[in-house]
RNA sequence: CGCGGGGUAGAGCAGUUUGGUAGCUCGUCGGGCUCAUAACCCGGAGGUCGAGGGUUCAAGUCCCUCCCCCGCAACCA
């Protein structure tokens, strides 16, 4: 009978279609499920969506359709990307599917029922126009952060869960834990920012919010957030019904697979949400780190978002599945760059693992008539790559037990390293040559040849597709000589095997010329130039000329003014609001235009805008482009720059 | 002193738990090879391990002080 093994990825908001740091989790998780089931283990691999919610609801009614019309478009957006990716979960739970409906209103029954939910009343801050609430933390300078305008202190009836009563269980069953919370750095984060503080009841109905799971005894509450989201894990798994067979068989889950961001969600919200349930925690909640782009974040509003559909269309899933996971210790932060990507492309896959396939399956087509000889007798530099081969598996399951992907997958470049360096020391080209070179040359190409079998196997969890375009070259057809269990001992490969040379599976990409293509669309332009081996331009001085396209780089736009304030501890800058024109995000500006203007004379005048200018933290807060001004050489006289009037919001200038 | 993470070769990172000659990948320079996808193999250059002080025979690694970056503080993986 073999042993369950139950890991799950956040489910997902689909307000939007999904970018390349949602690929990570999943394809992490994937990785980690194919690896688990090539173990031999009873894998159960779930991810989502979470689709209630206030945010889903606007942007639903901005398109003029339902709620449920609008997550339906991006949810298949969301399942084609997983079919793409080869992200192969076994099961895909929706939070507006029936059956997790009726767990989330049983729960919160129960919880009911036995007094962990009470009735009172929540506080906070209403823009009517948004019909929204927020919290005083969320407020913008103290106006509604979604459109600016005033809000208006009001309360409304909410339940609560109560989590101050397990407040002290839990931080004594952290501790008794370690590996509950991981990476450990997480675990500090956690107990010393708020728990041990301590703990406020949270809010778990709303009666402004319509959209989500109705409570069922009091219909005029909607299940708020966490206790809706959370659940999933479990309601996936039949939980509360009379069919709870997969619960009863996979839960506690071994593993749930979070971003950073909502650690906290899953370490302190749910094992007490559970625990209030009588039902077992999961074994560990895992915290990944991030993405960045240019050391930020990706987000929509700052244009960097990284698609992964693109990617994949363009140097396939495979490929882009190892950069993930190998680029980046898993648990921190990790650059996002396309040279990078690129790069990894290249320098492992292409020129390591792509060649070594070729250069062997060549040599045996050369020298072999692509028929894999008998190996003679072993000598040091055989019996050497050979021990090394068999300890690989061992060292791989090491890691992947530690979710340590990319140290995993350095062991096996390890492995690939060592078959290159020895064909060079055995030199084949050399041994066919000579009579007495022969026998020699025949375990040369069967070793590596094995050796190649070796890694086709291993990559299988991280590279699902590649190991067949492998064997399909080696000749291996026999799924049984696919498996980890065909590894334990070297040899299997039988001789007589013929091989097929065939396409270069990773060819080399040029990159300087890839960079290039790639990043057409104007936002992000800006930031691969940086990265481009730019043809070792002599700095240019301030008064060399610049070209008609070096000045096209710039984009100006006519801005309007919304709100400015100065900014605290500053006398040099006011933050501006600006408009450029409906169509367009609003943007926030930071100027150091203090010292001359007011933030009252600053407001609905039309200013000039660098639209595309880098994003940059100024005294805390995100300037997204900077306003054109003029001013003499002691800087003691600065005016605006201006257009005549009559232009539109966000009218293009050059 | 809100909490947490980080500052190691041109770039990106490992190493810090258990102190003992500073390592990996990419780039760069030189050499080798010709089976292979201008690839592969070998070698070199390049670091006062953020700063200062301390403990020690010995500190990137332990202790103290300081500087700088980043994240989090009720919902962006």
């Amino acid at each position: 009978m073999a042993e369950p093994f139950y890991i799950t990825t956040p489910i997902y908001y689909p307000s939007d279609n999904l970018h390349i740091g949602h690929a990570y989790c999943s394809v992490a998780a994937d990785t980690m499920a194919r690896f688990q089931k090539q173990q031999g283990r009873d894998v159960y691999f779930v991810t989502g969506t979470d689709e209630h919610g206030q945010k889903i609801e606007r942007k639903a009614r901005d398109k003029g359709v339902t709620p449920k019309q609008y997550v339906d478009t991006i949810v298949e957006g969301i399942r084609s990307l997983w079919a793409q990716m080869d992200v192969q979960y076994d099961d895909f739970l929706r939070t507006t599917d029936q059956r997790h409906v009726e767990c989330v209103q049983g729960i919160f029954r129960k919880l009911y029922e036995q007094g962990d939910i009470y009735k009172g009343s929540y506080e906070g801050w209403y823009c009517t126009p948004c019909e929204s609430f927020f919290t005083e933390l969320q407020l913008k300078d103290g106006c509604c952060p979604d459109c600016g305008r005033p809000v208006e202190k009001t309360s409304e009836e909410a339940y609560f869960f109560k989590l101050s009563k397990y407040q002290q269980w839990l931080i004594d069953y952290i501790e008794a834990h370690p590996d509950f919370i991981q990476p450990p750095s997480r675990k500090n984060e956690m107990l010393n920012n708020f728990l041990r503080p301590g703990l406020t009841d949270l809010c778990v109905s709303r009666t402004s919010i319509k959209w989500g799971i109705p409570v069922d005894f009091d219909p005029s509450h909607t299940v708020y957030v966490w206790l809706d989201a959370l659940t999933n894990y479990i309601s996936v798994l039949g939980y509360g019904t009379d069919h709870d067979e997969l619960y009863r068989k996979y839960w506690p889950a071994n593993i749930h697979l979070v971003g950073k961001e909502i650690v906290r969600f899953h370490t302190i919200i749910w094992p007490i949400i559970l625990h209030a349930l009588g039902e077992p925690l999961p074994r560990k909640v895992f915290g990944h780190g991030w993405l960045v782009l240019d050391g930020m974040k990706m987000s929509k509003s700052l244009g960097n978002v990284v698609d992964p559909v693109v990617l994949c269309n363009r140097y396939g899933s495979d490929a882009i599945r190892y950069f993930l996971m190998r680029e980046m210790p898993f648990g921190s932060d990790g650059q996002f760059s396309y040279e990078a990507l690129l790069k990894r492309i290249n320098a492992d896959l292409a020129n390591d693992l792509g060649n070594l396939v070729s250069r062997t399956v060549a040599m045996v087509e050369k020298y072999r008539d692509g028929v894999v000889p008998a190996p003679g007798a072993y000598d040091e530099t055989d019996r050497a790559l050979i021990a090394l081969a068999e300890a690989t598996p061992a060292k791989l399951r090491t890691q992947m037990e530690e979710l340590q992907f990319s140290t995993a997958l350095s062991e096996l470049w390890v492995l690939i390293g060592e078959c290159n360096r020895y064909i060079d020391v055995n030199a084949p080209w050399v041994l066919c040559k000579t009579e007495e070179g022969q026998q020699r040359l025949q375990t040369v190409l069967y070793v590596l040849c094995e050796c190649i079998r070796y890694v086709g196997v291993l990559l299988a969890p991280t590279m699902p597709r590649t190991p067949a375009q492998i064997f399909a070259q080696l000749g291996v057809t026999d799924p049984a000589l696919q498996t980890v269990a065909s590894l334990a001992q070297f040899g299997a490969l039988p001789a007589g095997t013929l091989v097929h040379k065939g396409e270069a599976i990773f060819p080399r990409i040029d990159i300087v010329k890839e960079l290039a293509d790639i990043v057409p669309t104007p936002k992000a332009e800006a930031k691969p130039a940086a990265a481009k081996p730019a043809p070792a331009a002599k700095p240019e001085t301030a008064d060399a000329p610049i070209t008609i396209d070096d000045f096209a780089r710039v984009q100006l736009r006519v801005a309007r003014v919304l709100a400015a304030e100065k900014v605290e501890g500053s006398d040099k800058l006011l933050k501006l609001r600006l408009s450029l024109g409906a169509a367009a995000p609003e943007r926030t500006v930071v100027s150091g235009i203090a010292k001359f203007y007011t933030p009252e004379t600053m407001v609905n005048r039309q200013v000039v805008l660098v639209a595309n200018l880098k994003p940059a933290k100024l005294r805390g807060i995100l300037s997204e482009g900077m306003i054109l001004c003029a001013s003499d050489a002691a800087d003691t006289t600065l005016k605006l720059v201006s257009v005549a009037e009559g232009m539109e919001d966000g009218a293009t200038v050059r």
